[in-house]
DNA sequence: GCATTGAATGAAACCGATTTCATCCAGCCC
DNA sequence: GGGCTGGATGAAATCGGTTTCATTCAATGC
């Protein structure tokens, strides 16, 4: 019942404890036979590796950490899934937390990283609250990689992301570009979370390039949920000079949107156009299909793993800035204004 | 830069060490100037706990693990949802790991849950492939408990789920009820996948009760995504003679399922009915909005947490079963033949 | 006043790996 | 044959906590 340790393991294969840590991380310093042998003992006596053992022992473990801001199906979950997949294939265990959008509980989170001497951390959903925290972990050896986003030079982190901004742009400007002109915005909490607030200032940038001002009364701003969608969609339809177009900044809040254009007997895009962000897979099956932005979000995760891996390699606290192209997928949510 | 140990918080303290290991864990144990005074030290010096050293005393982690067969937005997002937000409340770390739906992988990183000597595991998406390990998991001293199904009395291992046969009989048996004669089915592959299974068994004994012959080519297996439900879908309009109504049973595979219909120039539910199953919420926003059978998901989440941790916590090896109520959600996508 | 009790603490033995440094030895060169 | 080289291995310190058992000492009971 007793574990097997490899002091058991060393024993019975009749070499030291060194030898048989040798053989199961760097073989190549162990003679065949004797690896071999080694081998057999650990698979008959069914040694099972101590892996807090180890991660004390090397002042280190090769969990690395990912946040994400909510685990109900989000955005985001394509972004883990690439990081799982690319980090499992280099043998980097991963541990996923939520933050559930709260910078306390992040801030806990990040404290238990440190306790658990983990290799990196790959933060999705940036807060910006806590950027000064996320600065001095960096500082305390806890490589730290921002995905989804990206940051002013001045700021020292690395990070794999998405010109917001711009994206945010060049969506708005297509629907200008329509002809439409009042274009409403439903959007994330702009005090809260970065990536709502570059999307909201590349909005208003893209108005303010057309000379159009921006109403206030078009702007909606809630967390990114269908159901949060559809209210800040039937809000503005009840508006005395409801918007001809909508931008919802986060393709969840475009279908619970697209579901209250419904509900009010208007369809889409003949009576409001939509655009949404994000390109989840759900936007290729609504009725009618979405134009959204699409976001390499699979692409993303695949990135921060290998930078993130690359920072932890290397040791250099060098930051890694990448960012990565968006594209305006063109389906049949908008028309002409 | 160092990092401070707990023995250099208990020289500054001037107690010992297993002072201040237990001001951490067993306040009461201290006396409260003592702790008070520890408690600031470790303030002011920025000590961090070292997880690793902890596990190793204590030959035990206390992290959970979560597996599910795949992350891209599942349907398993609310339950896992639920263990992070039950399990950080009772201060388990968990750790999310993605099978994909292969039964090497899983058995690899049920390997792993072992080398971490972690305090349980949750399996959603249990594949009995690996049914022989994980009973034997259990006896190594490692807590396993399914989710989202219900095992035989005769398999001791516990679980919180649903009866997946009685729901897709009852789901099936409401088509049948509306008069719908030709019920098409899309399935995940019933030979890896014990849910698939016994949901296709459901509907199977649903038809049966009725006297209507099982007909194998209005049954289609396929991994459950949106993608597939669609091609699945599609394959059965183009049948020579098309079922009048289809159950997919799963939401991901019915919205698939629904842009097919759509696709073809049909109609739902005015030429074909459609059932879905699991209730995720983008069901609410389809058009129209999906009848389908709700699955406590976020419940199966929160009691899988409290399962587990009367496990841990008595430490006896009894198995804890639990069978949660499903209930059909009548929408709109479902009329009378 | 003495034995008893219990709260607060400390000493020290672990937990099970990793890794540095040293050792041994065979083969090779000159 | 002596000095080198380099591959294979071992000894032992170390990582940073936890926990058992013993000890101290003040308060309590009779």
């Amino acid at each position: 019942m007793a574990q097997i340790t490899i002091q058991d393991v060393a024993q019975m294969a009749g070499v030291s404890p060194a030898t048989v840590s040798r053989a199961l991380h760097s073989p190549h310093l162990v003679s065949k036979a004797t690896r071999e042998n080694i081998e057999r003992i650990i698979r008959e006596n069914n040694y099972i590796y101590n892996a807090a053992a180890a991660d004390l022992s090397r002042r280190k473990s090769s969990v690395i950490g990912v946040f994400i801001p909510t685990t109900g199906g989000t955005v985001f979950a394509s972004t883990v899934g690439a990081i799982e997949e690319y980090a499992y294939e280099r043998g980097f265990p991963v541990m996923v937390s939520n933050t559930r959008y709260d910078p306390e509980i992040e801030a806990v989170l990040l404290h238990k990283c440190l306790e658990r001497r983990m290799a990196g951390v790959i933060l999705t959903g940036y807060c910006q609250a806590n950027e000064e925290l996320i600065l001095s972990m960096a500082e305390k050896g806890l490589h730290c990689l921002v995905a989804w986003e990206i940051l002013p030079e001045t700021v020292p982190l690395s990070y794999v992301g998405i010109d917001n901004y711009q994206a945010a742009f060049e969506a708005t400007d297509y629907l200008l570009e329509l002809g439409h002109r009042r274009v409403g915005l439903i959007v994330g909490p702009r005090s809260g979370i970065l990536r709502a607030r570059r999307r909201y200032d590349g909005y208003a940038a893209a108005l303010e390039a057309r000379g159009i001002p921006c109403d206030p009364a078009l702007v909606i701003e809630r967390h990114p949920t269908m159901l949060n969608g559809k209210e800040a969609m039937s809000r503005l339809l009840r508006l005395p000079k409801p918007p001809t177009a909508v931008f919802a900044a986060s393709d969840f809040m475009a279908i619970g949107a697209m579901a209250a254009v419904r509900e009010r007997g208007l369809r889409v895009p003949e009576d409001i156009s939509l655009m949404g962000f994000d390109d989840i897979e759900f936007t290729n099956y609504t009725s009618p299909p979405l134009t959204t932005v699409r976001v390499p979000s699979w692409d993303i995760g695949h990135l921060a793993v290998s930078l993130l891996m690359d920072m932890i390699e290397s040791g250099d606290g060098v930051p890694r800035r990448l960012c990565l192209d968006t594209q305006l997928m063109l389906r049949k949510s908008c028309s002409q204004a």
